[in-house]
RNA sequence: AGCAUGCUAG
């Protein structure tokens, strides 16, 4: 994020000393802004790049798409890739993925879904990636038989699914409630040779605090170690969020010090479901002392962890301490959302 | 490869 302004620096530079910018830095330029978010600066730069003569490359116009999708603008997407056809380039697996990602965001699966099937007709070549993201957008739908039936699909047609696939399949087990399914395709996955990282078994766990199977999902985490996976912060957050969503403040307790001794280290996630693990034990002492120990080691509180003390104390019943948290909410330049 | 797809809190 903060480093963008340093790669304009450079890039001035280079300009400076008669350096002619082609499409590649431009790209890089591009996608950088994108991945802050940052649309405006995205196709600024591309604005640039075309007044300076330079000819988008497929690269940069799959950038654009990126851009133009998360920032709601389909439409703009779609007349995008229109221009890309003009210019001579055929639509890539990245502008496809790109794309079909774009139209899920915007709530737009089946047309997204369309675009899919068309560009495979036309002879687009499809690679996971493709499938995985219309399987997500299914998924996010709680579409699980469609989703599973890409899966098919892919065997069909050749493209082997990758371990992305499989984690968004036993994702959306996991949001179903299904963790036999989730099981089954975590599995299915490491009988196909392929191994499981940190986001995969993240998913698992999913699946297993979902259903309420805390046990289980202790079990997978060491399963997790035992396969010399470490444990992502994403994975403990999963698991200490089940504790916390069963009311169990001991075990969220319990891993939260694990984590502030052998890492990794807490984030603000991480006590914010402490917080609610001792709110939802009725225990405002601790939910307290969570949310100092988090200032004390460096975490900023956001207004997710303020709300979660603050309606703790609401449904303790001590509205004067609400008051109290909301205020120094307020106090730390925080909107409650 | 300058580009795309998966798991976490109120």
């Amino acid at each position: 994020a903060g480093r963008m302004g340093r790669a304009l620096e450079v890039v001035r530079d280079m300009e400076a000393h008669g350096c002619a910018l082609n499409a590649h830095t431009f790209g890089m330029l591009i996608s950088g802004f994108a991945r802050c978010g940052d649309a405006p600066r995205a196709l600024g730069v591309a604005e640039d790049m075309r007044r300076a003569g330079v000819r988008e490359d497929a690269a940069v116009f799959n950038c654009l798409l990126h851009v133009l999708g998360s920032s709601g603008r389909m439409e703009e997407a779609m007349a995008t890739l229109q221009r890309m056809r003009l210019a001579g380039h055929r639509p890539t697996p990245h502008t496809l993925s790109t794309l079909v990602t774009g139209f899920v965001r915007n709530g737009a699966l089946e047309q997204g879904l369309r675009l899919m099937e068309e560009l495979r007709a036309e002879g687009c070549p499809v690679t996971a990636a493709v499938f995985n993201a219309a399987m997500h957008g299914l998924v996010l739908q709680g579409q699980m038989e469609r989703a599973a039936g890409l899966l098919e699909d892919m065997a069909q047609t050749g493209v082997a699914p990758d371990r992305r696939s499989f984690t968004t399949l036993v994702d959306g087990y996991a949001r179903s409630g299904d963790l036999e399914g989730a099981f089954e395709c975590f599995r299915r996955m490491q009988a196909g040779g392929l191994e499981a990282d940190a986001a995969a078994y993240g998913a698992l766990l999913k699946a297993c605090c979902k259903a309420g199977r805390m046990q289980t999902a202790q079990a997978v985490l060491e399963q997790m170690q035992a396969a010399g996976v470490a444990p992502s912060l994403h994975a403990m957050n999963t698991l200490v969020d089940g504790w916390a969503r069963r009311g169990d403040m001991w075990e969220a307790a319990q891993l939260v010090q694990r984590m502030r001794g052998a890492g990794p280290a807490p984030d603000v996630r991480t006590y914010t479901s402490l917080i609610i693990a001792c709110g939802r034990a009725g225990d405002m002492q601790r939910a307290v002392e969570a949310f100092e120990e988090m200032q004390q080691s460096g975490v900023a509180p956001n207004v997710q962890s303020y709300t979660a003390l603050l309606q703790g104390w609401a449904w303790a019943s001590y509205p004067e301490k609400a008051l109290q948290a909301y205020q120094e909410m307020r106090a730390h330049g925080l909107q409650p959302d």
